[in-house]
DNA sequence: GCTTGACCTGGAGCCCACTCCAGGTGGGAT
DNA sequence: ATCCCACCTGGAGTGGGCTCCAGGTCAAGC
């Protein structure tokens, strides 16, 4: 039940100040509440609903949809529905991302091991006949 | 051994013909062989490096340290140490990213989940008492 | 012999998501 | 009083990574 200047709320979300105003502007943010001098003051619910973009936009949600998303939310609670169909079909291309990351970090983690056996190999001048084998004079 | 046209590496990379065009043109790609019309001929070993630029590309490297691999890559075998570093920490950067997506995806999992515990409300007209409970007349 | 289609070039254009700027206001500290 | 700082606005600019375009060249098929 507090207030926050644009400026602890950067610091709280990691938006930047521009960023703030920038979303405002498109409609991620509803018009932010002002003080008598026209400054922001958000409110605990702005930051909240920023932790929200927060997530979506880490996942990599593009801006568009997540106005979509806006709209449903303040459509009210007919768009329940509709916003967990939105929020599931953007959790399956989370897991679908992930799984792709893996893929890739496997073949990088592959290629840095190939790095390392060159490196290995160079590093044993007698390959595979040293410290048993008698058959070197 | 055998050559491909452009519009077959476009088909198996998933690169497009003005991708690679570009991947070339920036030096991403070293320059590409021609036939006598001049039209290009990739060679197996291009392939071999249009995956590895996959692998990087889609584990969100940017295209300027891409470049500075490439660099490596060409300077030969004395920077093979310098690739190994390159790409392990790379490959730490892509672990760091999963785990940031596996921890956003949780949050937007719970959300789904605090949508579908209200549907689930209203879809309960007597929320706690119906079946056993004798204090409704 | 003409069309079609895959390719070529240099350069311009586009999209996304910010980010920066100039010029201005109001309020608190020294 | 004056300074500084955080904030304001509308609009322009940026950076990354492509993507498109006009105008042209070959090669092969009908």
């Amino acid at each position: 039940m507090s207030v926050y200047t644009p400026g602890q709320v950067a610091e709280e979300t990691g938006f930047s100040l521009d960023t703030l105003r920038y979303y405002e502007r498109i409609g991620l943010l509803e018009p932010i509440e002002r003080n008598a001098a026209g400054q922001r003051r958000f409110s605990d619910e702005d930051i909240g609903w920023l932790g929200m973009v927060r997530c979506l936009r880490d996942t990599g949600m593009p801006i568009a949809e997540m106005l979509r998303f806006t709209e449903l939310v303040r459509g009210g609670g007919e768009t329940i529905g509709d916003r967990i169909t939105l929020l599931e079909t953007h959790d399956h291309e989370v897991e679908a991302q992930i799984a792709r990351l893996r893929e890739r970090q496997a073949a990088i983690q592959r290629k840095i091991q190939h790095y390392r056996d060159i490196l290995a190999q160079r590093n044993t001048p007698t390959p595979r006949t040293r410290p048993e084998d008698p058959t070197t004079p």
